[in-house]
RNA sequence: GGGGGGUUAGCUCAGUGGGAGAGCUCCUGCCUUACAAGCAGGCUGUCGUGGGUUCAAAUCCCUCACCCCCCA
């Protein structure tokens, strides 16, 4: 073989774009059609197409592209579905904000054309947000890619709307639902984000319509006083009883409204007489149904009063109404007071403009049948959540579901099919559009002009995508899907409404295993947000250290439940382990010039060999333990440490003394006993740093095609060598402690020491030793190692050294100072008396013997027995060394 | 008001019933030709407080404190 050259450093840039290409072009995302296991499916969370991919987004889809890559691996079909969401409001608002900048409105082209322009910036974005998941590395089926607003996917939308309308399941009414002024729509109650802002509570005298007094009402949204048609009191409010039942004057409207009685009044609060204005708050809305009192609009759809309010304050906003309100209240004498007071607002979580709560007419999708079947499917076991105490926010939000506004004044989504008769006034709700009124045949109908929810269509994503509602080949193979992976914040909006959508349409979960990421956060645990300007763009991360380095740090970091807190920096863990992997690499292949493969014989293993491999081995079984539990940063930990601690620290320098050694067979042995470790050490590495394992496995002489292509590794009997490890322990142990007693003595390294091993017998790699005694000198810088089980130390000439089955000593009198060296023993003297004597204390207790198990016991035995070995030796070494004290 | 989470080394965090861990930082010594993005060695903990269960608690239960999130 030729030896290759690597590039000095790791340098991710000179392969990653080329290896995706590679990928890409060559079909190996698509899910195979040999593979013959159960299909592995993962949905991917659409993101919105006009956004722009964050470290949410990065680790979302990294943990995905892990998740898919082993279980392709596995040797299973695997599907991951790519695209983007049409994202209603925030989508408009870009096209919007373009708009504005040319000084249009949307108005002014039309919604045809604005919708036309829509399509045109969904498209250039669109390229952005792929190029993106491609540079971080995500392997999913491009071919497969949908929209929320492809052909497909909205038909699926117009056959789940008219079949649950047909179902009875969606309705239309006249409701009060969350407005916002800014983006001209109503929201969903979840769409809404409340924050505790300061207020003031302001203290309004309505006078008695017999011209008997006042009464102080107490209200936050004095401006909301022309919608008011009641003031409530608590009926079991002593102090109002008498009142229950008279007029007093709305002042300013000089409308009389009656006083009423309702238990939602608080009598703590305020005065406890509350205004009822039931078309502008949800409470107020709840006692005016009750009470059958009349619900009095005052706000036009942008935000301004309207004509049921007096003409002074029409068309002024809400903030200026309110201005105008209060300063005339405090000139009629009306305003008694106003007092600081926080309360919570509701913010539009797409524009954070202050939701009106207004009565209009709008869409519904009535919830709690399907809620009652998705609770069902979680209680009778067909969902896990990984953390599993997301259940519970499922279950609560399940268990207190409200009806769901699906209508939305945009111009930019899906049409609601429904259409009026202008003729008639009859409504069709179908399927396809109808070119004349079913009821009367004239021409003259019109749509819907509203719009539905986005998550109206992203809740049928994990079928739609798939085909339906056509029976597709790929909806028959691919659902239900395996695992979904997304965010908490979602959990409401998306996850809960799939599960219904599939129980609904498909009779069937849509997957079984809902992973939910952590928050990406920045150092100080805040959000990365772009107001503060700490976040993280993953492309820079890229840049900067390359994908893998990404990847791995971001699964090293993501324990299950727990949020993420990361900075640029933290990305060097990666980096560094990236790097870590090429040199090794590196080292390797400079060292394969005029070596030849050969096959390799059980019985050609040597001690090392076996216990490389009984570590890869258990690191197979555990990272396949931690994927399938969905535990990233156990796995990422174990390839850390087998390829870090093991391959190449001391695997690696074990070998060395072969690959330099003269003999021709050995060598060739060596660097194929290495070149085999090698490639599966890249084969279990390549969920979690994908590129550079690719990198890599191609480079080896070894092997033939992708990385991504192969097998797994398993954890198999065959590569399990206990007796290995423990030969290889022991070694560590006694290198370990020669090593500590070098640094301690600060011993510097080009001396080389004389170290007499004594064995105790049957010590487990004595033999070990003898045989490698050039190796293990090479480990502790030893000129000359003696093996010598009668070994009498020499007073005056040695250090000793203890360990578990052997002693060890080294002639290094002139270097020791033996106080300290006496310190030293007489310190871990004192630790381990401390731990037999926690041990023996144990083994004396009738209780403990009585109900630990076995193996508990078991184990204090042994520690007992290792403890007072440690006590014997180091008492003898000590006294050893008071000797030289003289 | 209801619910959930967190509190472990200087920092960021793993660790769910039997000898306190990792990465980073820090200290010491090394450019040992794969890697200074490295190697070897080392320091650091009342596992938030107080109680309980248990032979045995960082781990299970309860109390309190502080921080964060969600819902109303």
């Amino acid at each position: 073989m030729k030896a290759v050259e690597l590039e000095k450093s790791y340098n991710p840039k000179d392969f990653e774009d080329r290896i995706y290409a590679d990928w890409k072009d060559n079909g190996c995302f698509r899910p195979s059609s040999e593979a013959t296991g159960k299909p592995f499916t993962i949905v991917m969370p659409p993101p919105n197409v006009t956004g722009i991919l964050h470290m949410g987004h990065a680790l979302n889809n990294l943990l995905q592209d892990t998740l898919i890559r082993y279980h392709r691996m596995c040797g299973r079909p695997a599907l991951w579905v790519p695209g983007t969401d049409h994202a209603g409001i925030a989508t408009q608002n870009v096209v919007e904000r373009q708009l504005k900048a040319r000084g249009l409105r949307r108005q002014d082209l039309g919604r045809e054309r604005f919708v036309e322009e829509t399509w045109k910036v969904k498209e250039k974005h669109h390229a952005i947000i792929t190029k993106q998941l491609e540079k971080i590395g995500c392997s999913c089926d491009w071919s497969h890619e949908r929209f929320t607003m492809d052909d497909g996917l909205s038909r699926a939308v117009r056959e789940s709307f008219v079949s649950l309308y047909e179902r009875g399941l969606i309705y239309k009414g006249n409701y009060l639902v969350n407005y916002c002024t800014h983006c001209g729509t109503a929201l969903a109650d979840d769409e809404v984000e409340y924050k505790n802002l300061p207020g003031k509570l302001y203290q309004v005298r309505y006078p008695h319509a017999d011209g008997s007094g006042f009464i102080t009402v107490a209200t936050t949204r004095p401006e909301t006083m022309f919608g008011d048609v009641a003031v409530a009191v608590n009926p079991a409010d002593e102090r109002y009883r008498e009142l229950v039942g008279t007029m007093v004057i709305l002042p300013l409207a000089n409308k009389p409204i009656p006083i009423i009685a309702d238990s939602y009044v608080d009598m703590e609060f305020g005065t406890g007489m509350v205004k009822i204005t039931p078309a502008h708050d949800p409470n107020d809305w709840e006692i005016g149904k009750r009470h059958g009192l009349e619900m009095v609009n005052i706000l036009n759809p942008d935000g301004t009063l309207n004509e049921n309010v007096p003409e002074a304050y029409r068309s002024m906003d809400v903030l200026t109404a309110r201005k105008a309100v209060v300063k005339d209240l405090e000139a009629g004498m009306f305003l008694i007071g106003k007092k600081e007071h926080n309360h919570d607002v509701g913010h539009c979580y797409r524009c954070s403009t202050v939701i009106e709560p207004y009565l209009s007419e709008q869409w519904f999708v009535s919830m709690e049948q399907m809620a009652r079947k998705a609770l069902d499917a979680w209680q009778d076991g067909k969902l896990s959540f990984y953390a599993k105490r997301w259940e519970n926010t499922y279950s609560h939000w399940l268990g207190n579901i409200r009806d769901w506004c699906i209508s939305r004044q945009l111009w930019w989504g899906h049409r609601i099919p429904v259409w009026y008769c202008d003729s008639c006034g009859h409504m069709m709700v179908e399927r396809d559009d109808p070119s004349e009124c079913m009821a009367c045949k004239s021409k003259d109908i019109h749509q819907d002009t509203d719009v539905l929810d986005t998550w109206f269509s992203s809740w049928l994503w994990p079928f739609s995508t798939l085909g339906w509602p056509d029976d597709t080949d790929d909806l028959a193979r691919f659902f239900p899907t395996s695992t979904l992976v997304t965010g908490y914040d979602i959990i409401f909006f998306w996850v809960s409404r799939m599960i219904m959508a599939s129980l609904e349409f498909l009779d069937d979960v849509p997957f079984s295993d809902i992973y939910i990421t952590g928050l990406v956060r920045d150092k100080m645990g805040r959000k990365m947000s772009k107001s503060l300007g700490n976040g993280i763009d993953p492309l820079e991360v890229v840049d900067q250290y390359g994908a893998d380095a990404m990847k791995f740090t971001l699964c090293y970091m993501a324990a299950q439940g727990q949020d993420i807190l990361i900075d640029m920096e933290s990305f060097k863990l990666g980096s560094r382990f990236a790097n870590k992997m090429w040199n090794a690499t590196r080292f390797l292949l400079m060292n394969l010039e005029g070596r030849k493969l050969v096959e390799l014989q059980e019985d050609s293993l040597q001690v090392m060999d076996r216990w490389m491999y009984h570590q890869l081995n258990e690191a197979a079984a555990k990272v396949a333990t931690a994927i399938e539990s969905y535990r990233f940063n156990d796995a990422a930990q174990t390839i850390y440490d087998v390829f870090w601690n093991d391959f190449c620290d001391w695997y690696v320098e074990a070998t060395k003394h072969s690959l330099f050694s003269k003999d021709d067979a050995q060598r060739d042995r060596q660097v194929s006993v290495m070149l085999d470790l090698l490639a599966s050490l890249m084969r279990l590495m390549h969920p979690f740093v994908s590129f550079i394992t690719e990198e890599i496995y191609q480079k080896l002489p070894n092997t033939t095609g992708r990385v991504i292509d192969a097998p797994y590794p398993r954890h198999s009997e065959n590569r399990s060598y206990p007796e290995a490890k423990a030969i290889v322990d022991a070694m560590q142990e006694f290198v370990r402690g020669i090593r500590s007693l070098r640094s301690e003595l600060q011993i510097p390294p080009e001396r080389k020491l004389h170290v007499v091993f004594r064995p105790d017998s049957g010590f487990v790699a004595t033999q070990f030793i003898e045989s490698h005694v050039e190796l293990i000198s090479s480990f502790i810088g030893a000129s000359d190692l003696d093996i010598d089980e009668n070994h009498a130390s020499e007073v005056g000439k040695t250090v000793p050294v203890a360990g578990l089955g052997f002693e060890a000593f080294v002639f290094v009198r002139d270097a020791i100072d033996v106080d300290s060296e006496l310190k030293r023993i007489e310190s871990d003297l004192v630790k381990t008396e401390k731990s037999l004597e926690g041990t023996l204390k144990k083994l004396s207790n009738a209780q403990f013997l009585a109900n630990a198990k076995s193996e508990a016991v078991d184990k204090e035995k042994g520690k007992q027995a290792e403890f007072e070995e440690k006590l014997e030796k180091g008492r003898k070494h000590l006294a050893l060394l008071r000797t030289l004290q003289e």
